[in-house]
RNA sequence: GCCGGAGUGGCGGAAUGGUAGACGCGCUGGACUCAAAAUCCAGUGGUGGCAACACCAUGAGAGUUCGAGUCUCUCCUCCGGCACCA
């Protein structure tokens, strides 16, 4: 037997296997089905650090387990290759993002090959190959036809620096995600998705998803529902009536001014008018107070422990329409345009930022809430708003209700209407820029927005020279005169092509039915092939994508049901996040802080098995970790040891009697197995090191332990499993062989060990047979001199015997 | 501020309410070697003791329990997310 050489073993391996075609993937009705899905990766300019395959690994090890327990795998790989990372490197670069992807990928694929993963590359995607976006572009076209999709001139954030709008999901703290650029408000034309119009199937879909807690919650908070109520405010002397959205009209009664936002229209019609008939007395001051707000970023006006700052339209009043009271009317950034209706009854009493506003202006606080907790006849002045609910007080004829009955009745009263509201905006579809999918739209004088028609599809992106961005709103597009100019589908007059390129988000979002069905031209995705293998079983990728990607393709999905396309109604059934990988120094990976680890690199000295078992046994899967190059070692002795084992071999039969070494053996394919299921990669690890030392000290090792060991250790490191059980005699690849089963009467010996304790504390132990009875135990535990030390002189107030496990007597006193 | 998650040896981390620290890294001593590397064996939370052993110990404090790292409450710290969403 040769030492352990990896780079040997893994080369050749890895080509057999290619030669062999061992893990291509085809329907087979008569399997239960695995589709186990890796979020595909950004093929970025810098190439994979270790951090990046460590959920590869973990999906590589699950499908291959599912694999050796009978199912049908589907486990592909693909590119997510539109967008701004993609072309800002072209851009800094100076070559075209075709190119640079092209050789990104080539340089990812490498990667990723070395690291012997299981992916059927038959099935590879590539969303910027127009085979792919054709049918990107088809979504979108069914999305336009629904009124799904629309176009809007509102005000949206647009990065200065990458010069293109963006959706609310691509911002970190009010800056670009992709630049860190502060972003402005820009009303330009763009495209819109009607996300909203999905967002309480979004929200009550998740319960039934076998996903991370903290990610539904994460969704949960981000869709945002609060439920509450519109009510009309009239204003004195005037026609126009002000709409407030609220969650808590019981404290109506306790409105004591109003306030708009300044973007809020009604503020803008008043400054329009003539300072006399808009009744506005300070209209100067209200001008340029929007003016100051107008030219803050987002992170100006939301910066920390920031002063609210208003002014009042002096002249004019609303009339609180539970009480008949004249109130005044406010105008105040800390007031939202894009949530609710852009105005607010202010209650300072019961909410902590109107009384903020009204301490500092001097605005009235009454109380009409009090906690149910609370004596009525105790009134002490409540330092801050009582944000909870109680009961009612100085709110007439609704005096003494709760604040639930209160909602519906007051709202009843003055002639509301229950509403909801989310935080989730429509998805801000248009990007200004050039590389990404063509929204398939022709813009024609006489018709409109027109849809290109389907059989024209895909929309070829142009091959162009200069792709830089224009900056005013336009995308590059709108430069090539040849490719924009068209006829109009439906007249056939003049029109215009879309110049605007769809989000990075766009191709990912249906990605995964693509796989299924790769070289489909005529449908999105064959339907029966779809209903084999949809839905994903599990999906693995990073949290950081929990408000981003996977809620816009939980979005299409749901549009595609009901359209359709698809069988089900989620994409994505089990989903795993993983944690990151840390650079030695504890920051982020990255050229920045020359803390970046190749996985090449480790593959060259290492091996690829070691990488992968190594990361697996760092710790928890879903948390992250610092990697620690000195802890590697440990991976690769561990194999080591089990090469050498192969030595040890022996063809005779274990014998019988050896007790021990069976339970360990049923005990250990019990553990990884479940741990594997339940992604819990380090104790399964662990526990092969405990297998391994056992058949290490043993004088010899039977011939089915150490197959069992290298079955159970080859999803974890494929390589050398493979190359150990070929060396037993074996023609077919053990990643095709059947999984270990154990054998639950053989999980206990006949002899166990029973801890006796004394008031909770251990004092001695013994070994006692499995079947004795709880006196035995008793008994025995008592008799021993340890304990008998402890227990003699004093009263016995009981004893708890916990079978096969332990005793515990309590002493008095 | 709100919502999640986490605090255990020198380090990464194990522990269905039942022997805290599995497994691994590192470290110490030993075997092998001319020597080293590799490998193997032993030890390795703290305090006291030659030892048997005892006491202390899972962020802090209380509680439930025969028994708490694990359950409950209060607090502290760190990480992640959201953040004037009415």
């Amino acid at each position: 037997m040769q030492e352990y050489d990896h780079k040997k073993i893994e080369r050749a391996w890895q080509e057999k296997w290619k030669k062999n075609n061992l893990y291509r993937t085809t329907e087979d009705p008569s399997k239960p089905k695995a589709y186990v899905l890796d979020m595909f990766p950004y093929p970025s300019g810098e190439g994979l650090h270790v951090g990046h395959p460590k959920g590869y690994i973990a999906t590589d090890i699950y499908s291959r387990f599912k694999k050796m327990t009978g199912h049908n795998v589907l486990h592909p790989m693909g590119w997510d290759a539109f967008g701004l990372p993609a072309e800002n490197y072209a851009l800094k670069n100076k070559v075209h993002p075709r190119i640079a992807v092209e050789k990104n990928i080539a340089r990812f694929k490498e990667q990723l090959l070395k690291l012997g993963f299981n992916y059927d590359w038959e099935r590879e995607i590539n969303t910027t190959d127009p085979a792919y976006y054709k049918w990107t572009q088809w979504i979108f076209l069914q999305l336009f036809k629904k009124g799904l999709a629309y176009e809007s001139d509102e005000p949206i954030n647009w990065c200065p620096s990458c010069k293109t709008g963006l959706a609310l999901e691509d911002l970190e703290g009010g800056r670009c995600e992709r630049c860190g650029s502060e972003v402005e408000q820009k009303p330009i034309r763009q495209w819109v998705l009607k996300i909203r119009e999905y967002a309480d199937r979004l929200l009550e879909d998740l319960e039934g998803l076998e996903w991370p807690e903290h990610i539904k919650e994460l969704q949960r908070n981000w869709i945002g529902k609060s439920e509450g109520a519109e009510i009309e405010f009239g204003i004195a002397g005037r026609d126009e009536k002000i709409k407030v959205f609220t969650t808590r009209p019981d404290t109506l009664f306790g409105a004591t001014y109003m306030v708009l936002a300044p973007e809020h229209k009604l503020v803008t019609k008043l400054l329009n008018e003539k300072g006399q008939e808009s009744g506005v007395k300070n209209q100067e001051e209200v001008k340029k107070y929007i003016h100051g707000t107008a030219h803050k970023t987002e992170i100006e006006r939301m910066a920390e422990g920031k002063e609210k700052t208003g002014v009042e339209l002096k002249g004019l009043t609303a009339i609180n329409p539970a009480t008949g009271e004249e109130i005044q009317i406010w105008v105040a950034d800390y007031v939202l345009a894009r949530y609710g209706t852009g105005a607010i009854m202010a209650v300072p009493a019961h909410d902590e930022r109107d009384w903020e506003f009204a301490e500092k202006y001097g605005m009235e606080k009454r109380h009409v809430i009090r906690p149910a907790s609370e004596k009525p006849s105790i009134k002490k002045p409540q330092p801050g708003a009582y944000e909870g609910d109680g009961i009612l007080v100085n709110s007439g004829r609704f005096d003494g209700l709760s604040s639930e009955e209160a909602k519906d009745k007051i709202t009843d009263f003055v002639g509301g209407e229950k509403r909801v509201d989310y935080k989730l905006r429509d998805w801000v579809f248009s990007r200004q820029r050039y590389w990404g999918e063509p929204i398939p739209v022709i813009h024609c004088k006489k018709c409109g927005a027109v849809p290109v028609p389907e059989e024209d599809l895909p929309v070829l992106l142009p091959d162009v020279k200069r792709y830089e961005p224009t900056g005013t709103g336009e995308s590059p597009l709108a430069n090539i005169s040849e490719w924009v100019n068209v006829k109009c589908p439906k007249c056939g007059g003049e029109g215009k092509r879309e110049t605007n390129t769809m989000p990075q988000w766009a191709g990912s979002s249906w990605y995964y039915l693509r796989y299924i069905d790769p070289a489909n031209d005529e449908a999105l995705v064959d339907k029966k092939k779809e209903k084999y293998w949809s839905p994903v079983d599990l999906y693995e990728g990073g949290v950081e994508h929990a408000t981003r990607h996977l809620i816009y393709a939980r979005f299409w999905h749901k549009f595609l049901y009901d359209i359709g396309a698809v069988n089900y109604k989620e994409p994505f059934m089990r989903l795993k996040g993983v944690g990151l990988i840390y650079g030695e120094d504890g920051r982020k990976m990255s050229k920045r802080w020359g803390n970046v680890v190749n996985p090449d690199d480790v593959v060259a000295t290492y091996g690829a098995d070691t990488l992968r078992v190594y990361e697996m046994f760092m710790g928890p899967f879903e948390e992250s970790g610092t990697w620690s190059t000195e802890s590697i070692i440990g991976s690769r002795r561990f194999l080591e040891k089990v090469w050498r084992l192969r030595k040890k071999v022996n063809d005779a039969p274990r014998a019988a009697s050896d007790q021990k070494h069976t339970m360990a053996l049923n005990r250990t394919v019990k553990k990884v197995t479940e741990d594997i299921e339940h992604f819990h990669f380090n104790t399964a690890v662990s526990a092969l090191m405990i297998f391994a030392n056992g058949l290490e000290s043993a004088p010899d090792v039977s011939r089915r332990d150490f197959e069992t060991l290298l079955l159970l250790l080859a999803p974890f490191a494929p390589h050398i499993a493979e190359e150990l059980w070929r060396s037993l005699g074996y023609e077919h690849s053990i990643h095709e062989a059947p999984w270990p089963r154990y054998d639950e009467a053989l999980l206990h010996e006949g002899v166990v060990t029973v801890v006796i304790q004394v008031n909770g504390r251990v004092r001695d132990q013994f070994e006692a047979a499995a079947s004795a009875s709880d006196t035995d135990l008793e008994n025995a535990a008592l008799e021993r001199p340890a304990i008998q030390k402890w227990v003699h002189g004093k009263d016995i107030v009981r004893v708890v015997v916990v079978p096969h496990a332990l005793v515990n007597i309590v002493l008095r006193g």
